[in-house]
DNA sequence: CATGAATGAGACTTCATTCAT
DNA sequence: AATGAATGAAGTCTCATTCAT
């Protein structure tokens, strides 16, 4: 692995331990095992590590496949696939997950418009042709899709990050309520 | 409002701002408008402020009236009741909303279990028993009751920190459609 | 008491315990119960406090007390009445003995020439007549009577203070070694 | 010499000049003309530093070498030789020597028992030999040997700190009736 | 006189960044 | 490219002092 690749990695290590906030430099060089100047060879400051990461976060998300009978599936079959997708993604890539998600507190990032974290990124643009379909369908309630998408993706990570607290186990009994939400939640 | 008031004011602002990790204390005495010394008479750090902060926000949050009636009303209105109450809270008091939702990403108190950030704090408590009612009448599917409210927080406040992005409007509809997605979410 | 002497006492008690550097003004207010501003009453700063301390522990070393037949007494019977009032001084008034001994290391105070400390304070002075006496019999060395004074207070006080580290007891066997010492330090 | 050595020494001098309680980090690293998080590169506080320099200071006290035909020189030339090795000492490394000294009013460390600070320091333990000699031979009083030693350092340091004053000169001639105060102060 | 909340200068300390090696 | 000692601006915090009550 790069001397870069060991950087960005301290760095996403340190995030989720213990917060952006809390994360200096010194920490990261230590973490990372190179020198302080280092750094500054691939990247021009703290800002860019946190950005690369962001990019590089957002790009595993991006990454998903679709089985290769995705199209020929019916609709309920689609929503489910994808649905399973995400919530791969999320256990998966759990640090890159909420990296992405909680990013948007970063506001110094975020004022400079180096980054939108507006668009739906990875496997939750797929909802919208689903939405849609379903909508034309008569299956889903007529609502903004944008709208639709944000309600899918609260029903999913919401409980997700709540099994954390140990109140219950994201298992697959849980998995299967959180589709039917889903599902149901859209209906007409 | 007392000088201690006019601090925690000031940091509640900034921190909504510009974000947690980037207030600091000379930021928020130019902004309370008091000596830099004086913060120390009411907070001995920085933390200790903070963690005021999020006492204070709890405080805001469990601080509701339910109406008159409420015991006589219908499963279902007790239900948009109570969402509404919700709603209303993080329209009204989005600051201290937002700040105790991202409050556990502030690593540095949590984990000295200064406070726990138990997701039933204010009006999500009143969904326990109408849940657990619902689930016996057979309107609910029965499943884990922490789950239950872990879907319906995420089918209200996904949606609302959305709203933000302007692709859509938080208005009488949308909150219609929270309601009911909400309702249908947890329908047999 | 007045609330000068609370100040005081205080003060000289914290000095004692804690050393002069680390004694503030905050600790000074909460030994001596009083409010901050009182100390602006009755001292323009905290250098007139040192300098008060200083000036009240140097009179009560100076308000010995010589017996009745001191005139009358044999030279050796003089120095032992002397070193006695010294040691005594030394023992009974300890906080100021070991103040006024260390005040010269209070630089801001000694620049400014508030307070001169080269004078022998107290007792010392007795010794100087008697040394003159001593070296007239020739009983004593012809020597300069500052010097011979330095190394008397050298031969009491260095063993006192000695003694708190343990080695040894500051008892009256040890009492009449350092009587001896002296006189046998000046002798021809 | 080394960035921690210049800082070492100038805040030795600064102690030595303006008294430890007005020893800042300013002018620390004014003097030593070094970056003030530089200072952090090298002690981790203040305390630190002045621990170092004590430890540096006792250090240079316990570097003395006798003469070659110590072993074989009489009685009192032994006391005479460690005298003067003594006094040199004092006069050499003054600032050391002084700094050793009033350490022990620096109660934050002393209360740490960072460091002890043995009286018998440094050239200082040679004397004891050379009194339980002295005491065999009947040349010197029985009497307790820590306490001998307080009674020679004190007629050794005390004469030499008073001659700041000005009253006397710290002189040969003084010298010589130091040394003699040393050993008739012992004497049977 | 007595008080103590308020102050701000200045202390201590951290940390992103530079630069000679 | 890689390093890490050195830096100093900016942060946190302390403390003598003031002033309205």
């Amino acid at each position: 692995m790069s001397k870069r690749d060991d950087i960005l990695n301290a760095t996403l290590e340190l995030i989720n331990e213990e917060g952006l906030q809390s994360v200096t430099f010194q920490k990261i060089f230590k973490r990372a095992n190179v020198g302080s100047g280092t750094l500054y060879n691939y990247f021009k400051n703290k800002d860019e590590i946190i950005g690369e990461l962001f990019i590089q976060s957002i790009n595993i998300l991006e990454s998903y496949e679709l089985p290769e009978n995705y199209e020929s599936m019916e609709l309920i079959e689609k929503f489910n696939t994808v649905i399973n997708i995400f919530i791969n993604f999320m256990k998966n890539y759990e640090k890159e997950y909420l990296f992405a998600e909680n990013f948007s507190d970063y506001h110094i990032i975020k004022d400079r418009n180096m980054i939108s974290t507006d668009e739906y990124y990875g496997v939750l643009k797929e909802f919208h042709s689903i939405i849609e379909m379903g909508q034309e369908k008569g299956i889903f309630r007529k609502m903004d899709v944008a709208l639709s998408i944000q309600i899918l993706s609260g029903i999913i990570s919401t409980p997700y990050k709540g099994s954390n607290h140990g109140k219950y186990d994201f298992d697959d009994n849980c998995k299967n309520e959180i589709r039917l939400s889903c599902w149901k939640a859209l209906q007409i």
